[in-house]
DNA sequence: GGGCCGAAGTTACAACCTGTTACAATTGGA
DNA sequence: TCCAATTGTAACAGGTTGTAACTTCGGCCC
């Protein structure tokens, strides 16, 4: 299983001691570092699920093909995530690098004997699993009943958030990942996110870094986006009032 | 985390051994049955998660509120499964009963000393955790470019392979839920999902068992729903050739 | 350096699916 | 029986997609 970054790989970073295997972090520190290109998956759907991986540096990129050729991007993974705690025999799903990558591995065996060792690592996966199970229904909800712009919206905003913990000041957006992995990741096509950035242009919530073409996006309007994305956490203020039966309508 | 039955409810049957608490089944059936009607909720998102339940008999249904009003329903539970293995310190959904159900509860800290004594029922929960991340991200696939028809017959499909494995021998699905917690499963509204069961009693695929109204389908062609439904199991034959940038278009 | 070429991204427009709205039909309980 | 809730049907509108252009970018070769 993957893991789905945020909390995640801060808390993995922000625990960090000095040595030992008090964290996940420390068990795959002397592992060698791999580099990985853009076209060779790290594995594949229904392989073996023979090792444990640690995103050193890059963006790997988690998706299923399905009978007709699609293929659906189920998350993407950045610096400090670990992929591939699988609990069953077999991985899940795909992955491969977005741009160029390194990693770490561990075998299976290793990651469980390091584990069983200590409760603590053991704590640590069962909050990984967690998040990556919260990330997981958080989008089922964005494709469940979300516009394009608000799918769009609340991806940015998670990249924004996502970069706003590593540090950095100015509001800007690094998309390594294409379009197309982008369409594939949100349940639209490549034409309706290509139609939507514009649109938020258009809005003056976002702007294009002359840079890197296309793929450095400064947000103007933080407030903004996060309006468009419509998540305001799930409305976790109005609970016990309403559990009403239906929903309203539209999807 | 709730547990999404298929495999792991009936494997929790299977194995079942003498005594002691050889399998997690056996872990509950000492606690006294509670009976649920439909409004009052097992849990609500946000709540601690206090308790672990397992479906004795009936239907659970696990939603998330969102902050228009709209429900997002993510799975259903049957007999035998369980919910509420949340690793977290908070259930990530809220939970309650379709239909007039029966359930079995353990507190956080029971189940957990449970499972720390025995490396088989750690076992057990992997299995399950991983279950229900393979059930999710079949949702996602479900939800990310299925058409309303290749929906609806997913989901009759899985509901038909329930009851299979139950021992049932005539091709007839019980449906629990209203045609509204279809609808906010699937991504849908109530109206396409009257208008595609419509459609596919026109197409002779199902028909109506006149006994309990519309809540009980018969599968005229079972094959035509399957190839309707349009997940060949996520064609794991064509793995190797094609592991290509771009999917195709249509989502 | 200049020009060709392909890949990636953008834009325009028509077509289609689904959501919206409204109303009818059926069911079940008061 | 009436009434309310659920479900089914139909017409319409709207957003997203599909198709097909065009543009931009980057690499390659001359």
């Amino acid at each position: 299983m993957y893991i789905a970054s945020e909390h995640t790989a801060h808390f993995t970073r922000k625990h960090a001691p000095s040595d030992g295997a008090n964290c996940l972090r420390d068990l795959f520190s002397k592992q060698p570092v791999e580099h990985r290109s853009g076209n060779r998956s790290l594995f594949l759907e229904g392989d073996e699920a023979a090792h444990v991986f640690q995103v050193v540096e890059g963006t790997l990129r988690i998706f299923k093909i399905i009978s007709d050729g699609r293929r659906v991007i189920t998350g993407f993974l950045y610096a400090g995530d670990i992929v591939g705690i699988s609990l069953g025999k077999r991985y899940l799903y795909s992955a491969d690098a977005v741009s160029s990558t390194t990693v770490r591995r561990l075998t299976r065996n290793q990651f469980d004997s390091g584990i069983d060792e200590s409760p603590r690592l053991r704590t640590e996966v069962s909050a990984l699993v967690s998040d990556e199970m919260a990330a997981a229904q958080d989008q089922m909800v964005l494709l469940s009943c979300k516009s394009a712009e608000e799918r769009m919206c609340s991806f940015l905003l998670k990249l924004l958030k996502k970069s706003e913990l590593l540090g950095e000041r100015r509001l800007s957006i690094e998309l390594p990942m294409s379009r197309q992995d982008i369409a594939d990741y949100l349940g639209l096509t490549i034409e309706t996110v290509s139609r939507t950035i514009t649109k938020l242009i258009n809005k003056r919530v976002l702007r294009i870094e002359n840079a890197v073409a296309r793929h450095s996006i400064s947000v103007e309007r933080p407030v903004l986006l996060a309006q468009l994305a419509g998540d305001d956490d799930d409305c976790s203020d109005m609970r016990h009032d309403l559990v009403v039966q239906g929903s309203q309508r539209r999807h």
